[in-house]
DNA sequence: TTACTCCTTCCCACCGTGGCAAGGTCAAGC
DNA sequence: GCTTGACCTTGCCACGGTGGGAAGGAGTAA
């Protein structure tokens, strides 16, 4: 199978399986006699892996580590959910911080007369940085997500 | 002033400014005869305005629109407001993509052993692709921010 | 003068992805 | 055989925003 082939039944670009391979996160594929990229189906449940982890948000580095452990028939399974729930937290810290700024600008939003006169709260925070007396309190903070 | 004053008056690193004039976020800030950068208290106020806005998670691109509304005395609060919540909107799409990988990562999580077993729900998944059917129901979705 | 801090420009790195260009290969059709 | 078009190869550039560091000039205080 070509690097085209395989692109398409892992749903990985063939840009990325080649900066995939360059990187190291995955061995270098065999070549045919004309130097093209050969690929067998279990090279592709590796993408296909790749490509499922990246979807759940996993970096590159955390995949290498995770196809470790997939590798290693010796793993714990308590290794494997370590890392996912490490995961799990910076993704609820970006959550967290996101969530943060839509409250900010919510509140602010909700201020301005939405209308033709210049006067605006929003622009008025970023000028004079008031936002951490503006911020909604915490118990409307999780309102927010409902929204988007 | 110098940069290194603008910069610890405003909390936007020295790296930054130069990039920002570099790129024409903020004009070219004059010189001195050494060819020392040379602020005012106003280029302060806007390294300030855009800190504040990069903090509520603003693109640099966005910061030019706002900066330019900003500047001009005949805007309207409703363009401004606009802005914001256009971005508010991208905020929230960001937030419930990863709200939906926290789910499936927790659920996952929580069939997993965690023990020193090899057996694993998580591998199990980015392997064969199933988190289709695995995912939370959308009722719990929510309950998972706040655990972060 | 020396020593130290600050400034200048320039290049490199990150991460993950896409685009483009120049050239080789392969299979199908004429 | 030859042409065409799809595919492959490598290599470079770009994005966004930030930091690191080098090499050299400027300012300041002892």
């Amino acid at each position: 199978m070509n690097i085209g082939q395989a692109s398409a039944a892992s749903g990985v670009s063939t840009k990325m399986i080649r900066y995939y391979e360059r990187t190291g996160l995955i061995k270098s594929a065999d070549r045919s006699a004309a130097g093209y990229r050969v690929y067998t189906k279990s090279d592709v449940h590796t993408l296909q892996f790749i490509r499922r982890a990246r979807d759940l948000g996993f970096s590159v580095a955390q995949i290498e580590d995770l196809l470790t452990l997939w590798n290693n028939r010796e793993r714990a399974s308590h290794d494997v959910k370590v890392l996912a729930m490490e995961h799990v937290e910076q993704l609820c810290a970006k959550v967290a911080e996101m969530e943060a700024m839509i409250a900010t600008l919510k509140h602010l939003a909700e201020n301005c007369t939405d209308d033709d006169r210049p006067d605006c709260p929003i622009l008025k925070d970023l000028a004079e940085g008031r936002h951490g007396e503006c911020a909604s309190p915490p118990e409307n903070r999780f309102g927010v997500a409902r929204v988007g």
